[in-house]
DNA sequence: ATTATTTTTTAGGTTAGTCTAAATTTAATA
DNA sequence: TATTAAATTTAGACTAACCTAAAAAATAAT
């Protein structure tokens, strides 16, 4: 069984490793874990010693199937509890993350199920991010990221790449939420910016937005 | 600011004391936190340099001002999160503890006040026992042990002390929950087991299980 | 009141997770 | 290709929470 901080490390590798479809560097995650390089030596021996990933000296780690079920199973449980606290307990969506990062780590599966059933079985969470089920199973939603999409074209939002607070913030100020239909209205090629309607409104956002939104067409 | 580990040998500490109102011998510690003395007095070094309790060398604890506050909190938290798993997921009487015991660690005031309000301020836990408001106060409720009530007399059960899953898996049986009305309807004064009424039912019950229910009369 | 027993504390050691500083390996550059 | 730079690993040390075994203090018994 892994221990708290096991699983910490084996969600930002899966998280970085893309789903495990990529290994992962030492420095990337000792960064991603605020940490030390030498820290995380320490412990990728360790998860790899308990087959969760695997390591090549100096060439960095990748999930095993073992550890993707692991991470997934983690994952399951943070975007339920984001649910539960933004549906139930009227958070909104960018004070979820943190009390979620907390919750993820109970350990009960009766809970879990429970927590799913009293949510009504939910898909996605308030990102817009696809809910693993309970045998770490991922409904696939072909996405992609705003800044593809040409001029004229539309999406409907699904998901919010990075989880820093500013930009949460900042994309609720101009209503760009999951589920909200977005239409690119225009396209300024040379720096990649763009002119986007949600609702009845136009906003101007640069690439460092757009590359941030992942929307279905 | 005390950590996990802290937080429950505190709780353990307050309870013992009875709210703080007698002093904790380590050994008594030891064994409610199933581990060694030496343990404990490493610990109890600790958490007396964090001043929530003050330490007399091998004459036990008391919980100091601060300590019932923080031993409070927990508390709350615990009951809760245990009144929610019962009233919103469903979980059983007997069943709430275990993940109860995790829950309460969660950190963030937040949380636990939208979870307050989202339960309807309840008083009182699935157990009975009240929960103590957001600045540490219990409405006090007068209550004693089954065993003390004479033949003849009767209360409402609001508590049960021991949280050992056969009894209250036997308490369910017999149909004794909070809530519920018990009349004495016979006493064995030699061994000071008795007979009681449930709804319409007669039980026989011995002073192990009656010591351990508390009623308000 | 001295001895025996129980309780508590001290001393020294272990594991998980972290760190800094030094050594090693790989990658980049001249 | 030899050298420099960057990334990674090893070595040794720290803290929190635990342990066992031995020492010390308090309590009980003769």
């Amino acid at each position: 069984m892994l221990s708290l901080t096991e699983e910490n490390y084996l969600k930002a590798i899966y998280h970085l490793s893309e789903g495990g479809t990529k290994s992962v560097l030492t420095n990337e995650l000792a960064e991603a874990m605020s940490t030390k390089a030498a820290s995380v030596t320490d412990m990728i021996k360790k998860l790899s010693l308990k087959d969760v990933i695997s390591y090549e000296k100096y060439y960095g780690v990748n999930v095993t199937a073992t550890g993707k079920t692991e991470a997934l199973s983690v994952i399951r449980k943070h975007r339920l509890w984001e649910t539960f606290l933004v549906q139930k307990l009227g958070f909104t969506w960018d004070e979820v993350h943190e009390v979620a990062e907390q919750l993820e780590h109970i350990r009960s599966i009766h809970l879990i199920d429970k927590l799913d059933e009293f949510l009504g079985f939910p898909k996605v969470d308030p990102h817009g991010d696809p809910i693993p089920d309970g045998k770490g199973k991922i409904k696939a939603q072909p996405q992609v990221s705003l800044d593809q999409l040409k001029e004229g074209y539309q999406g409907t939002i699904t998901a919010v790449k990075d989880s820093d607070s500013n930009l949460l913030k900042y994309l609720d100020k101009i209503g760009a939420k999951p589920g909200k239909k977005i239409k690119v209205t225009g396209k300024e090629e040379y720096d990649e910016s763009m002119e986007i309607q949600i609702d009845e409104k136009k906003v101007f956002i640069s690439k460092d937005v757009s590359k941030n939104i992942l929307v279905t067409q």
